[in-house]
DNA sequence: CGAATAGTGTCTCTAAGACAATATCGT
DNA sequence: ACGATATTGTCTTAGAGACACTATTCG
């Protein structure tokens, strides 16, 4: 059987365009946003680039850039944090892909946004070095409901409000810090922070999750819940005990794949 | 201050060519495809249609079109929906977008997947009608870890394989069957599957439930998660009493907002 | 010993699940 | 009365949370 000539006779001229012309349609552009997201001295943080063209001249954004013909969306936001932060492996998740007509004035822009978790000390910069436009913002606040309750604060202490940030750039990090909330207990997010995650005390993992979830957890049931759930299906191992701590040693954990 | 000029200085090489001349990037097509389910005699049901051209000509496939430049990727879905199915008011959520290099053999296309809820008696055709290449396939199976359960059965009884899909859409099937079973308990979405939101019984709602599950559900702790759920938070209001029924009479009740 | 940190035990309360019992219709 | 469906009740168990207590190190 012709498939190739009977298709052709049953092509609905929609169809024939799609196919044989895609080109004749314009196109948006496509763009891959990363929300970098660190935990350091017990706080969520967030990487923020000031921007230095227009539009948002002078604006904070979240990183982001062009996806390249040859690459995933997961890709690029893979090549992209390498770039901006000399990050290797990192644990990506897709967000939500953001399509408003006019969330770029410039031009029509779709941009598919991930969320990744880094140890602070993998980052390739330090605190308050200002080598690129790039900075570490804390994320704290609400969110339940739309009490627009996000707080980011700079280094210096400085608070942004929304206008601070570029594009739609303020509600999708809402919307990737609601997330990131809501799966920390059924993912495995938290450990990406972890500065070894061959080699971890359930306090360290527990700072993880208060950062995250921006608020006190209680230390014995963290440790029971945690302990039932992971030690169970084998996803965490007893190592050693630890050494030359101050206070009692703890017991030292590695997370298993 | 003249941002215009500042900025034309800063440019960087790269950041100069992304703003004023996109067109000179090679640009994926951006396409919407629509998970349209159903809720039909107990049982989940997804519209897919036969493809009448290259490729996977002859195989099923989630209808999905191009996204216009003036329309926001939920806007195409809307449209598509309404093209493909009649269908005006529906319950839409985002899915994922799907980028992999080689998903469709002719060229690079993303595409940014919706799964929508939709009653029987809304879609604009009957069971067995065939009058377009559309055909409901109720949707079975476990789908815990990568068992490969899915079971897609068409209105003749015959069984898909994933080789009679079309590009990736077994497994972005398998995805959305996941995802809407992890939402179901804390999202409107099982509402949206009811022939009348302004009145149902909360046996239909829990049929609903059921179907989207694939597994019975007890009756009465159902009715007590359900109200405690829903009529705490007054998302859903007693009505009436059913009339004429076989059986006790139900209460009627009325989804809010 | 005291400070500091790690880890255990206990009590309460809520909610899920299994399952039995009762209620109200049409015929 | 009987079949059919709706609705309520009871018992058990698992888990979340609050909170008190014990353990082990260093200096």
């Amino acid at each position: 059987m012709d498939l190739t000539s009977m298709n052709a006779e049953k092509l609905s001229e929609k169809e024939y365009l799609e196919q044989y012309d895609p080109s004749k349609y314009d196109r948006p552009s496509v763009t891959v946003d990363i929300l970098l997201f660190t935990v350091d001295k017990g706080e969520l943080k967030l990487l923020l680039i000031r921007r230095d063209t227009m539009p948002f001249y002078g604006k904070w954004a979240i990183p982001g850039g062009f996806l390249h013909m040859e690459e995933s969306a997961e890709e690029a936001a893979v090549r992209r944090i390498r770039e901006e932060a000399g990050v290797e492996d990192v644990r990506l998740e897709q967000l939500y892909t953001f399509s408003d007509v006019k969330r770029d004035p410039r031009m029509r822009v779709i941009s598919i946004a991930y969320y990744a978790a880094v140890p602070r000390g993998k980052l390739g910069f330090a605190a308050g070095t200002e080598t690129s436009a790039a900075e570490l913002f804390s994320v704290h606040g609400e969110l339940s409901e739309d009490g627009e309750e996000l707080r980011l604060t700079g280094e210096n202490g400085a608070v942004l409000t929304p206008g601070d940030l570029a594009f739609d750039h303020w509600s999708i990090i809402k919307t990737a810090v609601q997330r990131m909330r809501g799966k920390i207990d059924y993912t495995d997010l938290a450990f990406g922070f972890l500065a070894d995650q061959g080699a971890f005390t359930l306090s360290e993992l527990r700072l993880v999750f208060e950062a995250i979830l921006d608020r006190a957890l209680d230390v014995g049931n963290f440790r029971r819940t945690i302990k039932r759930e992971y030690e169970k299906q084998g996803r965490i191992e007893e190592l050693e005990m630890e050494k030359g701590a101050v206070g009692r040693p703890a017991m030292l954990y590695r997370f298993v794949q």
